[in-house]
DNA sequence: ACCGGGATGTTCT
DNA sequence: GAACATCCCGGTG
């Protein structure tokens, strides 16, 4: 299962954060015991993407998205949230995926634990900081090796394929950059983002 | 269901 | 001092 499942490869990461990001539907992201089904991603294409963190260059927070790829980026926001990402490009891209939301799969009782204002499990892990809350990850996280196969935040593939016509939309919550199409969601699926569950496009 | 406002503090101008 | 890759709660319909 999910949890003792091999890491995806560093060569998965090390391309462009739009082609990674639809491949990252239906993967799983595993830590501390529990698991989710990604179902919602944004894709942040570095220094020349004006919506990136990475856009006014290297600071000493964005500094894990400079690479290797293959990393995980955690941010704090908001004065209160976390938001992580899977790092990609080759190094100095500065590209990353923001994991948007997930399906929980497995540990769902330490995640309501966490999550006490989640009245209903599809409120666990839908947005991106509520999906840090329940999978425990914050800013002790950044940096974290995804690829490393004793790493303690994996993202693995459990045989479930990425959808063959992903959702398709703007990427939420920004106030630049907020016209490109860069984000990606499987269709339909209950634990998107409150508000985002139309298709704006497809293919 | 949908909408508006407040919380809360780091980061960069 | 402003912005911020968000969330929650309490209003209204």
């Amino acid at each position: 299962m999910p949890v003792t499942a091999r890491p995806l490869a560093g060569s998965f990461y090390r391309r462009d954060a739009a082609d990674v990001a639809p491949d990252l539907l239906n993967k799983v992201i595993v830590h501390a015991g529990r698991a989710a089904r990604i179902v919602e991603v944004e894709a942040y294409r570095g220094v020349d993407d004006p919506g990136s963190h990475a856009y006014r260059g290297r600071t000493p927070r964005n500094a894990t998205m400079f690479g290797p790829p293959g990393r995980l980026y955690v941010y704090f926001v908001y004065g209160m949230h976390w938001c992580a990402n899977a790092v990609c490009g080759d190094d100095g891209e500065a590209m990353a995926v923001l994991l948007r939301a997930a399906a929980p799969l497995r540990g769902l009782e330490a995640m309501r634990a966490l999550r006490p204002s989640a009245r209903r499990d599809r409120d666990l892990c839908s947005g991106p900081a509520k999906l840090c809350q329940a999978l425990g990850l914050d800013g002790s996280h950044d940096g974290a090796d995804l690829v490393a196969p004793g790493g303690g935040v994996r993202i693995v593939a459990d045989g479930t394929a990425p959808p063959t016509e992903p959702g398709r939309s703007a990427r939420v919550g920004l106030s630049t950059g907020a016209d490109l199409v860069l984000r990606w969601f499987v269709p339909g699926d209950p634990n998107l983002t409150p508000g985002t569950k139309v298709m704006l496009i497809r293919g």
